[in-house]
DNA sequence: ATAACTTATCGTATATTTGCGATATAAGAT
DNA sequence: ATCTTATATCGCAAATATACGATAAGTTAT
């Protein structure tokens, strides 16, 4: 039974690993491609840029929101994005614990 | 229907989300951390360290091993595992169209 | 050969994710 | 008020992921 073991570990591994659950889908690799290129609120086009249906690409970028990664404002009929780049900052810093050994590391191993 | 749009992605796009879906469970992320404090070939007590059955954990380890973020060789009855750094290198490269811009954006955004 | 031990795989139940069309919502234009 | 346009949400079907117990496979010791 997939009965959520999820909540048995860590706070901050659940929450490194919807950071990295937001980012795992192309899809939404895609989106924050987008996003980071312009540096700025995005209103709409994104629709146009993937092979997805609209109310897809919807659900997407709430996932995104959901998980801090991104922000959205309503702007008339048109809603906003764009990447939250503190939330990236913070998880930048958690990883660390991964990617700050990248240099030093390459040991003794199989 | 869940019909694979996937393939419709970039191939980085895909790696990048399949990276991400590796780590895309705390209990994957809780065996990365323990490969990376010991920086080197550890056999086997990972099970005891996680509040999950052995197949589980074998299974995560699959994962891990299957999106090469770690490998691991047969030593005797058991197995070693250790963090596979130069994949960690890759994918932060890759990445970097979102994480090298973290120090100058903060721009003009919602 | 058998026994003890460690790890991998299989089978299966349940939960979650993905995707779409249809429909709702909300603002602006006519 | 009605129509158009842009976006979000709902409801459903199909695919994937998660977890476990049971069992297999392999190694070492007796």
């Amino acid at each position: 039974m997939a009965t959520h073991k999820k909540e048995e570990f860590t706070q901050k591994e659940q929450d490194l690993a919807n950071f990295a659950k937001a980012m795992a889908h192309p899809a939404r690799i895609a989106i924050l491609k987008v996003l980071a290129q312009r540096n700025e609120c995005i209103c709409g086009e994104i629709v146009e840029l993937l092979p997805l249906a609209q109310s897809t690409v919807s659900q997407h970028l709430k996932e995104l929101k959901n998980a801090g990664l991104i922000s959205g404002t309503v702007d008339g009929p048109r809603s906003c994005y764009c990447i939250n780049w503190k939330a990236f900052e913070k998880f930048n810093n958690e990883f660390g614990f991964l990617f700050e050994k990248l240099k030093v590391a390459n040991a003794k191993c199989c």
